[in-house]
Order: C-alpha cells, then sequence, then structure tokens
DNA sequence: GAAAAACAGCGTCAAATGTCCTCTTTTCCC
DNA sequence: GGGAAAAGAGGACATTTGACGCTGTTTTTC
C-alpha cells in the first residue's frame, strides 16, 4: 500500500532517500471497511491521512439528523479536519469510509516534525492548500449560482472516478438537491 | 489612514519596530469610490488588499451576465485573488467596492519579501487562511443544508457589519436566493 | 442461502421559488 | 435642484422542488 504513496510523493516533489525515509518512519498504514467511522462530530482530530486507495467522505449533520456532504476524498487526495486539527477543538464534521480503503496515517506533531525538517514538504502543502481554497470558491459559486443540472454535470466533469463509485443519494447530499430532484435532471438527460 | 492597520498589526502580532517600518515601506494607500473596480475578470492580479475602512465585493458572473458574490470584505480584512495571485493566471473573479474604501495594497513579490523577512508574519498569514477554509467549509455546508429563512439568518449573525450597509439585492446574490424569496423571508419574519 | 438493509425509480400533491411586471421611494450625479 | 438611475416591495402566474409513500431490485450480512 505503501508503493502508491512514495509514487505519488516523488511525481510531486524531489526528495532525498533520507527524506523519504523519514517521511515514512512516522506512516501508519491501515485499512478500515465500508461504513468505518475515522472521525466523530465532538472528537478532536489528530491525523492526516493519504488516501491510496478507495474513498472517504466528510460530511456534517443538522439538527434533525440529515447529512450533508461536503466533501469526497479518493485515491492520492489527503484528508483532515483542518479546524479541528489545528485548534485542538472538537470536530464538527464527521469522516467515514465510502469504499472498503487503504489509508495512511500521521499525527499533527510528527507532519510538523516533518515540516520543520523538509522544507519542500511544506511548501507543496502550501501549494495544496491554495488549490483547495480555489476549489472551495468554486463549490460556493456553484452553490448559489447553478441550476441542480448544471450542478449534476459539474460534478460529472470535475470527480469523473468519484461519480461512479458512490450511491446516488450520497451525489445529491453533497450538491443540496434531494434524491428526487437528481434523479429528475438524471431522467431528463436520458432523452437528450 | 495607515494608523488603523498599524493598529491592527500590533493586535495580532509583536513585532519589532524593524519589522513594521519594512512592512510600511511596502506599502501603498489608496482612497477609492463606490463601485471602482479594482480587479476585472481576465486580469492577473497582482495585488493582496488590507481594508482599512470600507466594503469591498468579489463576485463572478455567468454567461447570462447575472453576478453571484462569493464574498464580502469590510474593515480589517484582507482580500485577493488568490488562485490568479499564486499562479498569475487570468482572474475569473472580479473585485470592486460597494463603499468608497480606503485600502492598503501590496504587490505579491514585496509581500513575498516580507514572509522571507519577517516569520511570524508568514505564520500569521497561515492561520488567516486556515480559519478562512473553515469559514468557506460553513459556507458551502450552509448553502447545501439550509433554508432560505436559515441563510439569511446566519448570514446576519456572521456578518451584522457588512449587512446593515450592502443593498439587499447584493445580500441575495451572496447567499443564492433571487431577491424576490429574500424579501418574502424578510417580509415573514416582521410578522414574528 | 435467506433475511434484512440499502438503493433508486415513480406518482401525486403541496409548498417554495423564480420570472416578469408595475409602482414607489431613495439615491446619485451633473 | 432636477432628471435619471437604483433599490426594493408586491402582485400574478408558471415552474421547480421537496415530502411522502409505494414498489421492485440489488446488495449486504450473518
Amino acid at each position: 500500500m505503501y508503493a502508491e504513496f512514495e509514487t505519488y510523493l516523488r511525481e510531486h516533489m524531489q526528495l532525498s532517500d533520507d527524506e523519504l525515509r523519514l517521511i515514512h518512519s512516522f506512516a501508519v498504514e491501515r485499512k478500515v471497511r465500508r461504513k468505518q467511522v475515522l472521525l466523530q462530530e465532538g472528537e478532536i482530530c489528530r491525523f492526516k491521512i493519504f488516501v491510496c486507495k478507495g474513498i472517504l467522505r466528510t460530511y456534517r449533520t443538522r439538527e434533525d439528523g440529515t447529512e450533508h456532504i461536503v466533501q469526497f476524498s479518493s485515491e492520492n487526495l489527503w484528508v483532515t479536519e483542518p479546524e479541528s486539527l489545528h485548534n485542538h477543538t472538537p470536530s464538527r464534521y464527521y469522516i467515514d469510509a465510502v469504499e472498503d480503503s487503504e489509508l495512511i496515517f500521521w499525527t499533527k506533531s510528527d507532519f510538523d516534525t516533518l515540516f520543520a525538517q523538509i522544507p519542500r514538504l511544506k511548501y507543496f502543502t502550501e501549494r495544496l492548500i491554495s488549490r483547495n481554497v480555489t476549489l472551495g470558491r468554486d463549490r460556493i459559486f456553484s452553490a448559489i449560482s447553478s441550476t441542480p443540472e448544471e450542478k449534476y454535470d459539474e460534478f460529472i466533469q470535475t470527480y469523473p472516478t468519484v461519480f461512479a463509485r458512490v450511491p446516488l443519494h450520497m451525489i445529491a447530499s453533497y450538491l443540496g438537491l434531494s434524491l428526487k430532484t437528481l434523479s429528475r435532471v438524471r431522467h431528463a438527460q436520458l432523452k437528450r
């Protein structure tokens, strides 16, 4: 499982063998089953995760119990709950597995050590954050400006791999639509 | 105008007199009128702005010309278009002034110099970004899970100062509602 | 391999929302 | 100061969306 991650690292950064070893030394590999919960609401998030295989989702619930997905994370993506991780505050989000998944964990303090010793890793992470900020804005723009049909199309284009692997009601939850509306959109598209 | 900013700096960071002077040496103060455009779609964003006074808005248009506001920025907030700034790509967003405003500008390269020389500033900025990521997530959650009434109430609570100073159609644009729906929500609330 | 749960389509109805329009008040700008 | 533009409320109407209930199918689980 760690092989995928090392490939990813080599593709995105130039690191010395020592640096690669250091990163590996703090990593904890773990396989999880579908539906397994990795972070509960109210818990303090203590880890950063890299997804080697599978899909995770980050979601939040309303008082009425409905779940609303703010993020899917598939292969080669990082997952954490930054607010809880950085401030040591209870998380308002859940994280769980949509599929059986293969993950790599680091604790916050270990990752901070890595940042201190490997400037390139720090720099790379900053770029990832910056890109995430951009994606977040795009999502907000889409949420406030697009029709359900447009949201659905954008989702398929942006996350083609995720699309085929998660149930429709989760896509509806992610897009902020009812399952009914989503199925209407899909039905209408069949005719074209 | 610069006095407000220096107060802000002193409140949030411990900086030496030399560091304060260095920051000041790169700053460009500028007053702008209401509706003045600071960044156009297609332009490359070259600055970071601190708002001393007034309100800016960041928005994007659809093909049909409708404007959709992704952010309001009032006193003591920073504004830029990170995607364009970091990647030197054409901005997809507009930034303009909602009120007559007093602003301080830095170029990207000057700010990078400041980061290199003042680690505390870098650290502080990272915290701001982290907080913005959290706010962005909250906004997404709200957009996909809340009713129009809830969105309106949350907006008032989160941005009480902005709320009183921008026209309603901009609030509707920010929340992703039609002006009609917003005015209906407000009307219904009068009765309670 | 059987029972249970999850998934997703569909119909109907009611409610929410948007569009288009007019009308009034306020603000802006020369 | 006066004309033009902007802002916003409200009515009428059409459309969209969601809630609920039901059904058949697939998938999971033990």
